[in-house]
DNA sequence: GCAATTGCATGATTT
DNA sequence: AAAATCATGCAATTG
């Protein structure tokens, strides 16, 4: 396993797990060539985050901050989870102050994927979705969910659509360490609790524990980030978080527990500091994410377990038929059909084109165009592409899925 | 003419 | 056993 042919493209490492953030940064570069996105982009082949230890982390370039350069702390996470206004539109959502690229970052992150839960001020240790969370969902079937689950690669097609979302805000409490500290030891800890929707569904939220946060820190000669993260999140959840982890950390270290009926993951990551700005990228689009599973926003419309061809130079992935005829829009012409899938990590909306061959009596469906889509994740044989429907029509969300046993 | 892309057929595998 | 589905090779087409 790991990369057999694969030239190593721009980004470095070694690590076959590792994101290859240049390769990234290009797709962002590609698919916004007139930089139209809230926020700057950092320039191609600048400091990378997986760039190898400096002992020197001292001088970083005051501007421009952008994907990978952004140096202010986790903590504007806290701030934005416990701050922000409870709002549907993310339109006046920003009075709080953060760095402006953190602003952009969520600005835009937040729009993009109208996220509109917000957890009141000064209520961060109640449960803010407590109210109106139960009866707009659709009740009708329920997914259980066992543990094969997340032992199999596979991240089931049902979502559970009437899940709440996690109790707490992902606080990641950042304590003050001025930038320049050339080398420091860190120590986060942070429990997400979400319940676990297959047993506990019918649980009201008021039994499920409060958010606990605590967090130490302190600074040695060192230069390896260490983060202790406990994850308490729904079994669906859990294989995409442990596999975003595995993706952007060289070393994990992580065990499963039962605790109180619920799936519980302990975490411990060792990370060079530098990539401190790249943990927080990762966060937060771990704690949208997470809270957008948990609300139902993401249904798994189509999985398709990628094989060499799909993943060859040719740019295309043969769709599941059912799937494709349940889910996608009805080709009735030959004429291909765009797609628009918004990446679910990268601020990028891929453009597939989507279209049949007759094939035999049937027809065989073939998503087009997707060379850079497949290079970007670092998809190989045995990684998978998995399709949700996107809250706005006639869109959808698309995510890379790297397998995990390895 | 060539490299890249597109369209199709065939054989393998699954239902 | 037959039919359906799909992975893949290659021919045809395009730029």
């Amino acid at each position: 396993m790991g990369g057999d042919g694969r030239p190593s493209d721009g980004g470095g490492g070694g690590h076959p797990h590792q994101f290859q953030y240049q390769a990234l940064l290009a797709a962002v570069h590609t698919q916004n060539p007139n930089n139209t996105l809230p926020f700057p982009l950092p320039p191609l082949n600048g400091p990378g985050a997986d760039a190898p230890p400096t002992n020197s982390v001292a001088r970083q370039p005051p501007t421009p901050r952008g994907f990978t350069d952004w140096s202010a702390s986790t903590s504007a996470f806290t701030s934005l989870a416990v701050q922000s206004p409870p709002s549907s539109n993310a339109t006046n959502a920003y009075h709080y102050s953060l760095s402006p690229c953190y602003a952009f970052w969520t600005h835009y992150m937040l729009n993009k994927n109208a996220y509109s839960y917000y957890p009141a001020p000064n209520q961060e240790h109640t449960h803010p979705f407590y109210h109106d969370n139960n009866q707009a969902k659709d009740l009708g079937s329920v997914p259980s969910f066992g543990f094969e689950s997340f032992n199999t690669a596979s991240l089931a097609p049902n979502m559970s659509a009437h899940m709440p979302p996690m109790e707490g805000p992902l606080s990641v409490k950042e304590p003050e360490i001025p930038e320049d500290v050339p080398a420091r030891v860190v120590r986060i800890k942070d429990e997400m609790e979400t319940r676990n929707g297959g047993e506990l569904k019918f649980e009201t939220l008021d039994t499920l524990p409060e958010l606990k946060q605590d967090h130490e820190s302190r600074a040695t000669v060192s230069n390896t980030l260490y983060l202790h993260i406990r994850f308490t999140v729904h079994i669906s959840v859990l294989h995409w978080v442990s596999a975003q982890l595995v993706h952007h950390y060289r070393k994990l270290i992580a065990k499963w527990q039962m605790k109180d009926g619920k799936l519980v993951r302990e975490i411990q990551l060792r990370r060079n500091i530098t990539s401190h700005n790249e943990h927080a990228i990762f966060l937060f689009c771990v704690h949208v994410n997470i809270q957008k599973f948990n609300s139902g926003e993401y249904q798994v419309i189509l999985r398709k377990e990628l094989t060499k061809s799909d993943v060859a130079n040719v740019g295309r992935i043969v769709l599941p038929k059912k799937d494709a005829e349940a889910s996608l829009p009805p080709l009735c012409e030959r004429d291909p059909v765009i797609l628009q899938m918004d990446d679910m990590v990268l601020p990028v909306t891929w453009k597939f084109k989507y279209r049949f061959w007759p094939n035999n009596k049937s027809r065989m469906y073939i998503l087009d165009s997707t060379t850079e889509f497949v290079k970007t994740h670092g998809l190989q044989a045995g990684d998978a592409i998995v399709i949700y429907k996107n809250p706005v029509p006639g869109k959808y969300i698309v995510r890379g899925e790297k397998a995990t046993n390895h």
